[in-house]
RNA sequence: GGGGCGGUAAUUCAGUUGAUAGAAUGCCGGACUGUCGAUCCGGAUGUCGCGGGUUUGAGUCCCGUCCGCCCCGCCA
């Protein structure tokens, strides 16, 4: 017999189906025994009544089991449906010698008053309960969208190494991997390779990547290993082509996460934004309303801290009714070496943060084509350019104008669905101090 | 790197001036023919992080130690 999913039973009424999953929850009264069985798809109720099945001792909470049933149509059923039992087997019960699990598996998210870190540490278990799991169905739609969006815009996926000899960018710490006999690193951003394959005739590619910073960070932000939505794009007239492509970019992550994540998005009260552009304002602009507006003065601060982010957010929220913004105009000094200068300004970058209900999602802007200039800057940030040879032979050889940007994933899961630790956006999250499970 | 806080049942927590270790949820048993956070009745479960000290008596006070969490900076 061909095995049904939860959710499809309610289009075999009348007839028999097979189901397998997990034991959700035993309710048994005293005629009747309701069992809820979980499975990919989501939850249904099987029911027995006088004379039929009385539930075994073996059959407890996630005990593996098969029903044969009959569905039915019954208005005090959950969702109208249930499964008659006719048969069941358990394919694999749970040793009453064993510790019940320390996550409450069959809760609603709002009932399971579970602190964070024992659900990370029991995170096998805590990723059985299906409210919890909905934040990993929401990311992989938006990773399949972020895809999906690209590959019709012309780009090509890469896999970049993540072992790598040199850092990119300077800053964010590296960590260091013993590679035989000499010292490599984890990579912190697929930059170079990105640029790289646009010189190389791609000119359009993306990535979806592992990023590792050794910075001894330890927020609801940060995180030592993420995922990188990475994207860089030649021939741009300026990094506004890049914020362009990235509003469409969104609009369509965000509409196909309105069609597919119906139901996890209303478990988080997450709103979808809807918007035709996404506001944009230069940082001088920025710390200019933080003054005038918060009475906050980040005084020569080179770029917004985080109570900064947040009020610049409520700010264009009650201009605009946005809940997105792009920053731009960021400083040099504040922007990796191969950030293109502004033309008219050379104090300022080419550059911009995306900024999404308070909190950054985004850095990206236009990158230096010109070899004469990206050397010169390489030597004014201290580089040196031996160490970059295999990057630099790109710019030797003829490179378009490009840019390109980056995209926390756990970033943007967390904001959409308003959690407030990154860590719960991320399968097995590694932190200043977990690299288990 | 800087600052703050905590460790008591499987989980989340309470524990007063130092005097028999508590609640809720979960778990186990019983009752109930429609549950859906079921309800009702009963029950089991503790190295009070660890080590030392003060005291007739320490979860509580003192010293040491280990572990963890939160906030800030940095960034995606």
């Amino acid at each position: 017999m061909k095995r049904v999913l939860a959710a499809d039973a309610g289009q075999y009424i009348g007839k028999e189906i097979l189901l397998q999953g997990w034991v959700h929850r035993i309710r048994q009264l005293g005629q009747v025994s309701f069992l809820l069985l979980r499975d990919r798809s989501g939850v249904v109720q099987t029911v027995v009544e006088t004379g039929g099945w009385d539930i075994p001792d073996d059959i407890t909470n996630e005990a593996v089991i098969a029903i044969r049933g009959e569905v039915g149509e019954d208005k005090r059923a959950p969702g109208g449906i249930e499964v008659r039992v006719k048969e069941r087997e358990a394919l694999s019960v749970i040793s009453p010698s064993l510790e019940v699990s320390p996550i409450e598996i069959n809760k609603k998210i709002d009932l399971l008053k579970t602190n964070l870190e024992t659900v990370l540490a029991f995170r096998p278990l805590s990723l059985r309960n299906p409210d919890i799991r909905a934040i990993f169905k929401v990311q992989a739609e938006i990773i399949w969208a972020f895809r999906e969006f690209l590959l019709k815009e012309g780009f090509t996926e890469i896999q970049t190494p993540k072992i790598v000899a040199t850092g990119t960018e300077g800053g964010s710490q590296l960590f260091p991997v013993q590679y035989f006999e000499r010292q490599a690193y984890l990579a912190q951003s697929p930059q170079f390779y990105k640029q790289i394959m646009v010189g190389s005739g791609f000119e359009r590619v993306f990535e979806v990547g592992h990023a590792y910073r050794a910075e001894e960070h330890n927020t609801a932000r940060h995180l030592n290993e993420y995922v990188s939505l990475d994207l860089e794009m030649g021939f741009i007239e300026s990094e506004q082509d890049v914020m362009r492509m990235e509003t469409g970019l969104l609009k369509f992550v965000f509409e196909h996460l309105r069609s597919t994540c119906e139901a996890e998005l209303r478990l988080y009260k997450a709103e979808i934004p809807s918007f035709k552009e996404i506001p944009q304002i230069t940082l001088a602009e920025a710390k200019e309303i933080l003054k005038s507006q918060y009475k906050k003065d980040l005084g020569g601060a080179k770029d917004l801290d985080p109570e900064g982010e947040r009020l610049i957010c409520r700010h264009i929220s009650k201009e605009t009714g946005e809940e997105l913004v792009y920053i731009t105009a960021y400083p040099t000094e504040k922007r990796p070496f191969y950030t293109m200068p502004c033309s008219d300004n050379p104090e300022l970058t080419k550059s911009f943060d995306l900024l999404y209900k308070g909190e950054e999602i985004t850095t990206g802007g236009q990158r230096i084509h010109e070899y004469d200039r990206l050397l010169k800057n390489m030597k004014n940030f201290g580089l040196r350019a031996d160490d970059f040879e295999f990057y630099l032979q790109t710019f030797k050889q003829g490179m378009p104008p490009h840019g390109g940007l980056a995209i926390g994933a756990e970033r943007i899961t967390k904001q959409l669905l308003n959690l407030s630790n990154i860590r719960e956006a991320s399968l097995f999250p590694r932190d200043r101090t977990r690299i288990s499970p």
